[in-house]
DNA sequence: CAGAGTACCGAACGGTCATTCGAACTCCGA
DNA sequence: TCGGAGTTCGAATGACCGTTCGGTACTCTG
């Protein structure tokens, strides 16, 4: 991998061309594997030479590391700024899930990756940044959870949060753009199976 | 691959050894990955020359089939056989999400692997009757979905059905059996997270 | 014990793939 | 228009890996 560009003119173009790469890499990794996918097919796919990709990236994991970086670090910033901004304690619950379900549409391939290559993420020093995103990024839901506590439907709240990655996490899987429900609908969705019904409720 | 031996005797020892090549692989898959885990360390594992692990199956791709078909095959065949029984239609649903959870953490291997190459599983024609297994399976919950209808927490029956789905295959990822939870306590939990609370409840 | 059927070895093969590298080309800045 | 930084090509490389196959040792059967 060369350096980037000094001149501040081909460096905005530098930078554009790495971003083509990852998204149209994201996008094959999740459809055909990481392994499934060679460097050949990426380059052609971006209209280079296989060679021509190493301009780019030092080797296909950093790619690969790239792409769930780009997915979890994010997601973490917008996460942390929400807790620490004010609103009803209660009801940060809710808007952190949507905050997580809108990334999670938005980012599908990336996502789908994430999941598909849990394995090789889980091990390996140069994959601790990742996990450590991740980790970070369960605590904060974790910590929601808990403030939610007293409206939980489930008295186990461990439970509740594996229920709850669980289901977002799969989001990834079945949601389509152009379907009837938006990214805040399926969190609501999500949100009101963990909360029991408001009381306030008479029958 | 040669054909398995004639002589009944002998038959018994080769099953034998080909279970235990699927539950060892299944091991190694879901922690390093298909593409991750070489014929020749599958072969270690289990103690002899990578040539000789073709006495039992004729492609590593056969290997990952068998793994996915004992996964879904006992399942698919269960949940229906409770469907047929009778019982408490209401009831259905939480039996067939404890059968269902109780599948996935007895193999949780299996299902680990499952999980991780969808993207192979979905291609190709060697992959159909996989992929209809997987099917049918999920019809079948959405039948039991269906008919608790009226007891569901969630209108959109199609966002709790892949609410389901995420809930019960991410159990895969984070279940210990060691831990203080039953699979029957998770399912419980799963299951009365989408249906209300109920109605005799005085308040 | 003989011999057929069975299990496994171990070396070799063919192919694929990530990665390297020097040359060739493009295009910005002066 | 020129020089050089930046970009891409294309061929080569070296390693790895799934799979094959002929031979060898073992084991059950009669």
């Amino acid at each position: 991998m060369a350096s980037p560009p000094a001149r501040p003119a081909l460096r905005a173009r530098y930078d554009r061309r790495q971003e083509e790469v990852v998204e149209k890499a994201a996008h094959m990794f999740a459809r055909r594997g990481y392994d499934g996918t060679t460097v050949s097919d990426l380059a052609e796919e971006i209209g280079i030479a296989a060679g021509g990709l190493y301009h780019y990236f030092g080797s296909k994991e950093q790619l690969l590391i790239r792409i769930c970086d780009q997915l979890m670090e994010p997601l973490l910033a917008e996460a942390r700024e929400l807790r620490e901004s004010d609103g009803a304690p209660g009801e940060q619950l809710r808007d952190l899930v949507r905050l997580w379900v809108t990334h999670v549409v938005a980012h599908r391939d990336h996502m789908l990756v994430f999941q598909q290559e849990r394995h090789v993420i889980e091990r390996g020093p140069q994959w601790r940044a990742v996990r450590a995103s991740r980790k970070a990024f369960e605590r904060l839901v974790e910590d929601a959870l808990e403030e939610a506590a007293d409206r939980l439907a489930l008295p186990d709240r461990r439970l509740a949060l594996s229920a709850l990655l669980g289901m977002v996490n799969h989001t990834a899987q079945w949601y389509r753009p152009r379907g009837r429900l938006t990214p805040a609908d399926v969190a609501d969705g999500y949100v009101d199976l963990l909360l029991d019904p408001p009381t306030h409720d008479p029958r």
